[in-house]
DNA sequence: TCGACGTATGAGCAGTCGTTCAGATGTCGT
DNA sequence: ACGACATCTGAACGACTGCTCATACGTCGA
């Protein structure tokens, strides 16, 4: 494992966060890749709402939902309010919220990633 | 597969974006939930480098690496710039350089992704 | 031309992820 | 108490992911 650059190579990795925090950011946007979860997470953004109107909304099954709300539950991503057999999700992380309108601000950018053709990636000219 | 708010799933559904859209922000997150990845993306974002100084920032193998920009390449998030036999790849999706800003910006402010136990997610008070 | 080098690639494997299915829990209406 | 209901959960399975290993390609120096 060859260093070209050395100096350079000493500064970024000096600047780059620390191991626990890179770990937690890839396991935040590991939660956004997934479009049933995205699904589940865009329609959050507009308050809270039952795990039965949310399986609708990301046209899963509730089980797939229920799986989903439980893993972003452990992630501090989303609470839940329950009301007698009911149980209403809201969002419960600005930092994802955040994430998200980014996200959705940017939609129709660049449609590449629509075929990820593996091929060179150079622009022709 | 019960609504109980058909209004609101009506409403919410209708504000969705496309699934190609949906399909596709699951797509780039999904290119930042790899720690690997994203240690080579925060590196990028402080100007180009050639594959073997990234990969002894990333920590990994520059066969890994190599897979990693081959992705990354693909959905046009990344670009290369060839020099004798050396590669030197940057950050070519402001969208991406964005998410990373955002994430990178925020970064520590809940710690409790450290310790996903699928418990309960609810607060004690 | 030859070998060293930087990078790229395919195959194969181990680990992870998301789903379904079956079943459990707690709640409501009668 | 009973059944219908909303949700939750664990097991199991197929699909996908990221790694390593071996190897191939183009470039440089001698």
């Amino acid at each position: 494992m060859r260093v070209v650059d050395r100096e350079r190579v000493a500064t970024v990795t000096g600047a780059m966060p620390a191991d626990d925090d890179i770990a937690g950011l890839a396991d935040i946007f590991g939660l956004l890749a997934d479009a049933g979860r995205l699904r589940v997470l865009v329609a959050l953004l507009e308050g809270e709402m039952c795990v039965c109107d949310l399986a609708a909304v990301a046209r899963t099954s509730e089980s797939a939902v229920s799986h989903h709300l439980r893993l972003l539950r452990a992630h501090r991503v989303v609470r839940v309010r329950r009301s007698g057999r009911m149980a209403y999700y809201r969002l419960a992380d600005a930092h994802v919220r955040l994430l998200l309108d980014v996200a959705l601000t940017h939609i129709g950018h660049a449609p590449a990633a629509s075929h990820p053709e593996l091929g060179d990636g150079d622009e022709p000219g």
